[in-house]
RNA sequence: GCCGAAGUGGCGGAACUGGCAGACGCACGCGACUCAAAAUCGCGCGAGGUCACCCCUCAUGUGGGUUCGAUUCCCACCUUCGGCACCA
C-alpha cells in the first residue's frame, strides 16, 4: 500500500494489527543459529499479582527500546519474559476468595501477559516460563539436591524471623530492619528446625565479585557489601573461674583488651545456665532472660541497655585480672560468638551500658600526639570519661604493649594470644545462612524424605518432580498444608525402601528466581535444566533491568547460585548479570507513590486504549531519565500524541517521493544548499547522539528530545523550501536530503514507537519490517558544519556571538569579534590582558 | 546518628569531559483558520531595568573559595529523598 493520501492516525487500529503480524511472523524469536554477536537483555521476572500499571509499562518499554535498538544494530538479541508464579499472595487470595492458588495465578498471568503484549513489547514468547509449572519447579528441586550433594543444604534449629501477619518464617534478607519485606509487620523470633543454604560459605566470593561488577550501580554494591558485613578481628577466650569453661568473644579492637571491665553475654548464650545454676544469681538471671525471650530484634534495639550480673568472674588472658560476667540485652546471639568484651572507655555501646550499670571504665588508648583529628574524651568532675574514645591511638596502661599504636598492638596481641592458645584471627559476617524452607502450600516441595532408619534422604533425581498435590488444606495457621495430605506425605525411603515421610515444607520462591535466567536458554528441555551449549552461547545476562528493592534479595541469591553453578561447570563465568540498571518509579500526578491502596493507579490497558501504546511509550521514555522517578501527566502524554500525529502527517505527505526510491541515489555529488547541509548535519548528529545514549548512559529522555528536534528541523526545512509545483505528486520531486531525513527519523524512532514507524515504513514503500532494518550509520563529514557560531565573552560574560568558518584561527576571530558593537563597547578604553580560545566554541577576552 | 543521592523557570526536565544556563515537552498568553468549538498552524514565554530598539543587571538551595570562565570542582551550611542503624 503506497499512497500519498493522508489518512488519520488511529493507534487503536494499527497497533493491534502489527502486534498480530509480528506474532505470526515470530519476528522477535532469538535465533538459535546465528553468527551474530549475542545480546541477552532481561527484565526482572514479575510476580503475577494482577494488574499492571503505567509504572510497569515504563520498565518494560525501557527494556524493549534497548532490545529493538540492539537488534537493529545487528545483535542476536535474547529478550524473554516469564512469571515468578509461586508465592504467598496466591494463598492469601485462596483463603480470602476461595480460589485455588493456581486458578488465581493463571488468571493473573493471562491478564498481565495481554497487558504487556498490548505495549508492543518484542519478547520472545516462545520461551515464556512459569515457575509454578512442574516442568519448571522440577529443576528448582534439582538445584536444591545439587546444593545438598555439595553439602550446602542442611537442616538445623535456629532463631528465625516469623511474620505474625503472613504466618510464615522469613530469611534474614526478607526481614531487613526487623520488618517483613512484603507486609511491613514487625517480625518475631522463633526457634525452629528448618532448611538452610550455606550462602555464608560464599561470603568472601560474593564480596570480591562485586569489585569486578563495574557496570552495577555503586549503591547496590554498597548495600550488598553492608549486608555481607565482613569484619576481620580476633576471637579470644576468657577462662571462667571455678568452672571448666571458656567464654569466647569476637572483637575488632583487641588493642583495647586491657580496658575490659566486664564480659557481656547474649541472653541466649549457651553457657548462661551453667554459669548460674545453683547460685543465688540463678533466679534474677533467669527472670531477665525470660523477659527478653519473646522480644523482637527491633524491640530490643529500642530498649535501654540493661543487664544482670551472673556472680561469675572470668580472667583476662592478658594480665589475668578478674572480669565480672554479665548477661545483657544488647548483645546479639546470632552474631559473632554471642559474647563481647566490655570496654566502656572505647566503645559507644559498652560506654552507655557501663555508665548506667555503674561499672568501672578504664581508658587504655590515648590519641596519638600530632593527630589533629582526634582529641581525648572529655572527663567529668568525678574523673570519669564523658564519652567513649573510639578512634585508634596509642596504648597506655596496657603492660608490655603500652606505647604501641593501635595497629601495632592488634598485630602483637594477636600473635601473643596464638602463643598462649587463647585466641586467633577470625573473620565474621553479618550475612547468615539462607533459610529456604517455608511452611506454606504454594511453592516447590522440598525433595527430601525422612526415613526412621536413614534420616533425611534426598529424592533421586529421576523421581523429580516431587509434585505439589492439587489439594491441601490452606488455612494459613496450621503449619505446613502438605503435612495434612497423607497421600503426599506417605512414601518409601529411596535408600532402604521402608516406609518414610516426605518433607512437608516448600521452597522459598527466591530459589525459583535465582536461576530462571538460565531456564530461558532451553525452556522446553526436559532432560536438563539448561543446555550447556546454550549457556555458553548466551550467559551471562548482558543487561539486567529491575527495581532497587532487590538489591540484597534476589540479586544476592542469584549471584550465590551462579557461583555454585560455576564451580559445577554448569555456567560460564561467575557472575550472572554484567550490567544492572535500576529504573525509577512513575508517581501519581500529585507526586505520590502509585499504588492500589491509594487508588491512583493507571492500568496499562486503559492507557493503551486511550492514548495508544506508542504515545504511552514515547511519553514514558521522554518524561525523565529512566533511573529517576517522574509524575504521571495526562497533558504530558498529549504532547507525545501530538508529536506522533505530526510525524504521521509529515511522512505521509512525502510518501510518494519516498516510495519512488530516490534514496538509493541520494549520496550524489551534487553540492547541497545551505538548508540541505544544515538538515543533513542535524540528521547525522542525531544518529550519533541517540545511538550512543541508548548503548551508554541510557538517558532515553534526551533521545526523544533529539527526535523531536529532528522533527522540528525537518518541518522547518519543508516550510522554507520553495513551493513544490502542482504536479509534485510526481515521484522524486523532493530533495534526497529530505528523504534521508524522513527515513532516518522513522528508523531512529522505531525502538520507541514500534507500531507507527512500522506502518509508515510500509506505507512509504518498504517491504521489510522496519524492525529488521539496520540502525543508520552517521557520516563524520556531516557532524561538522562549515560555519560555526563562536561565543564572544569579555571577562567571562557573554557579549555576543559571531559566525566563522570551521577551524578559523584565533587571531581572525579576535579581529572579527572586536568589531561587534556590544563587544567593542566593553573593550573601550580597556587593556586586553589575555585571550582564552576554545576551538569552534568560544573566545574569552580578558581586559583590565 | 552513620552512609549515599539530589536541590535548575509555573511544571517534567536539558546542559555527558569547567566554556552561550533553561534544549525538548507541558501549561499559559496572543494571533491565524472556523458561524463556533475541537483539532491544527504561527508568535511569545526565568526575574527586573529600559521598554521604539538594541541592550544592561540579577539568576542553577544558602554562604565562601579555586578559575579568564562554575549548574559542573573544593569547603561549610540548609532542605528533600533513599539506604543502614546495637553486627562488637
Amino acid at each position: 500500500m503506497v499512497s500519498g493520501e493522508t489518512t488519520a492516525y488511529v493507534p487503536q487500529v494499527i497497533e493491534p494489527k502489527w502486534q498480530a503480524i509480528w506474532e505470526e511472523r515470530r519476528q522477535y524469536a532469538a535465533s538459535e543459529r546465528s553468527d551474530k554477536q549475542k545480546f541477552y537483555l532481561l527484565e526482572m521476572l514479575p510476580y503475577p499479582s494482577g494488574d499492571l500499571h503505567v509504572g510497569h509499562a515504563r520498565n518494560y518499554t525501557l527494556g524493549d527500546v534497548v532490545a529493538r535498538f540492539q537488534r537493529m544494530r545487528g545483535y542476536n538479541v535474547l529478550h524473554p519474559m516469564g512469571w515468578d508464579a509461586f508465592g504467598l499472595p496466591a494463598e492469601v487470595a485462596a483463603i480470602a476468595r476461595g480460589l485455588h492458588p493456581r486458578e488465581w495465578t493463571d488468571a493473573n498471568i493471562a491478564n498481565m501477559r495481554s497487558q504487556i503484549r498490548k505495549l508492543g513489547t518484542s519478547y520472545d514468547w516462545s520461551r515464556e516460563i512459569n515457575s509454578s509449572a512442574p516442568e519448571y519447579y522440577r529443576w528448582t528441586q534439582w538445584l536444591f539436591l545439587l546444593m545438598h550433594r555439595k553439602g550446602l543444604a542442611y537442616k538445623a534449629q535456629a532463631w528465625l524471623n516469623w511474620c505474625p501477619l503472613e504466618q510464615t518464617i522469613l530469611a534474614n534478607e526478607q526481614a531487613e530492619g526487623g520488618v517483613c519485606w512484603r507486609c511491613g509487620s514487625v517480625v518475631e523470633r522463633r526457634l525452629l528446625n528448618q532448611w538452610f543454604l550455606k550462602i555464608t560459605d560464599y561470603a568472601d566470593k560474593l564480596l570480591e565479585g562485586l569489585d569486578a561488577l563495574d557496570e552495577w550501580p555503586e549503591r547496590v554494591k554498597t548495600m550488598q557489601r553492608n549486608w555481607i558485613g565482613r569484619s576481620a578481628g580476633v576471637a579470644c577466650s576468657f577462662p571462667v573461674e571455678g568452672l571448666d569453661a571458656n567464654i569466647e568473644v569476637f572483637t575488632t579492637r583487641i588493642d583495647t583488651i586491657f580496658g575490659v571491665t566486664y564480659l557481656a553475654l547474649a541472653p541466649e548464650h549457651p553457657l548462661v545456665e551453667r554459669l548460674v545454676d545453683g547460685s543465688a544469681q540463678a533466679a534474677p538471671v533467669r527472670a531477665f532472660v525470660s523477659a527478653l525471650k519473646d522480644k523482637s530484634e527491633l524491640e530490643r534495639a529500642s530498649l535501654r541497655k540493661e543487664g544482670v550480673f551472673t556472680g561469675r568472674l572470668a580472667r583476662n588472658p592478658f594480665g589475668g585480672q578478674p572480669v565480672p560476667i554479665w548477661i545483657t540485652n544488647y548483645v546479639l546471639v546470632e552474631y559473632g560468638t554471642g559474647a563481647v568484651m566490655g570496654v566502656p572507655a572505647h566503645d559507644e555501646r559498652d560506654f552507655e551500658f557501663a555508665r548506667d550499670a555503674a561499672l568501672p571504665m578504664k581508658p587504655v588508648i590515648v590519641p596519638a600526639s600530632g593527630d589533629a583529628n582526634t582529641s581525648p574524651a572529655p572527663v567529668s568532675r568525678k574523673g570519669l570519661p564523658e564519652t567513649a574514645f573510639c578512634d585508634d591511638g596509642i596504648l597506655t596502661n596496657s603492660g608490655a604493649f603500652s606505647g604501641m599504636s593501635s595497629a601495632q598492638a592488634r598485630e602483637a596481641m594477636r600473635s601473643k594470644l596464638e602463643q598462649l592458645g587463647a585466641g586467633r584471627s577470625s573473620v565474621k559476617y553479618k550475612l547468615r545462612d539462607w533459610l529456604v524452607s517455608r511452611e506454606r502450600y504454594w511453592g516447590a516441595p522440598i525433595p527430601m524424605v525422612l526415613c526412621p532408619n536413614d534420616g533425611y534422604v534426598p529424592v533421586p533425581e529421576e523421581q523429580l518432580p516431587v509434585l505439589l498435590p492439587d489439594q491441601a488444606p490452606i488455612s494459613g495457621t496450621q503449619g505446613s498444608p502438605l503435612a495434612h495430605v497423607p497421600e503426599f506425605m506417605h512414601t518409601t525411603c529411596p535408600k532402604c525402601g521402608g516406609p518414610a515421610t516426605r518433607e512437608a515444607e516448600t521452597l522459598d520462591t527466591f530459589m525459583c528466581s535465582s536461576w530462571y535466567y538460565l531456564r530461558y536458554l532451553s525452556p522446553r528441555d526436559d532432560g536438563v535444566p539448561w543446555d550447556l551449549r546454550e549457556a555458553e552461547r548466551w550467559a551471562p545476562v548482558d543487561h539486567y533491568i529491575g527495581g532497587i528493592e532487590h538489591a540484597v534479595l534476589h540479586l544476592m541469591y542469584a549471584r550465590f547460585f551462579y557461583k555454585v553453578l560455576n564451580e559445577e561447570r554448569l555456567v560460564p563465568g561467575d557472575e550472572p548479570f554484567m550490567r544492572l540498571f535500576n529504573q525509577g518509579m512513575v508517581l501519581g500526578e500529585n507526586h505520590e507513590k502509585m499504588s492500589k491502596s491509594r487508588g491512583n493507579t493507571i492500568a496499562i490497558d486503559d492507557a493503551v486504549a486511550t492514548y495508544g501504546a506508542d504515545a504511552l511509550r514515547l511519553f514514558e521514555m521522554f518524561a525523565g531519565p529512566p533511573g529517576s522517578d517522574f509524575p504521571w501527566s495526562t497533558t504530558g502524554i498529549s504532547g507525545a500524541t501530538r508529536t506522533l500525529k505530526r510525524i504521521w502527517r509529515l511522512v505521509l505527505a512525502h510518501a510518494l517521493d519516498l516510495a519512488a526510491g530516490s534514496s538509493t541515489v541520494r549520496a550524489n555529488g551534487k553540492r547541497l544548499s545551505a538548508p540541505e547541509a544544515a538538515l543533513r548535519h542535524s540528521v547525522h548528529t542525531k544518529i550519533k547522539k541517540i545511538g550512543e545514549e541508548i548503548a551508554g548512559r541510557m538517558h532515553l529522555n534526551t533521545c526523544v528530545a533529539d527526535l523531536m528536534t529532528l522533527l522540528n528541523d525537518i518541518e522547518a526545512f519543508v516550510a522554507a523550501s520553495p513551493q513544490e509545483p502542482p504536479d509534485a505528486a510526481a515521484a522524486g520531486a523532493s530533495s534526497p536530503v529530505l528523504e534521508e531525513a524522513l527515513e532516518t527519523l522513522l528508523l531512529l524512532l522505531a525502538p520507541f514507537a514500534p507500531h507507527i514507524t512500522e506502518e509508515l515504513w510500509q506505507r512509504t514503500g518498504h517491504s521489510r519490517s522496519i524492525h529488521e532494518e539496520r540502525w543508520p550509520a552517521y557520516d563524520e563529514r556531516w557532524l561538522k558544519q562549515d560555519l560555526v557560531s563562536i561565543v564572544i565573552q569579555v571577562n567571562g560574560i557573554r557579549r555576543g556571538a559571531i559566525e566563522m568558518p570551521h577551524a578559523a584561527d584565533e587571531e581572525s576571530i579576535f579581529v572579527a569579534a572586536a568589531t561587534v558593537p556590544t563587544v567593542k563597547a566593553q573593550l573601550q578604553g580597556k587593556q586586553v590582558r589575555k585571550r582564552v580560545y576554545v576551538k569552534d566554541r568560544l573566545l574569552n577576552i580578558v581586559v583590565s
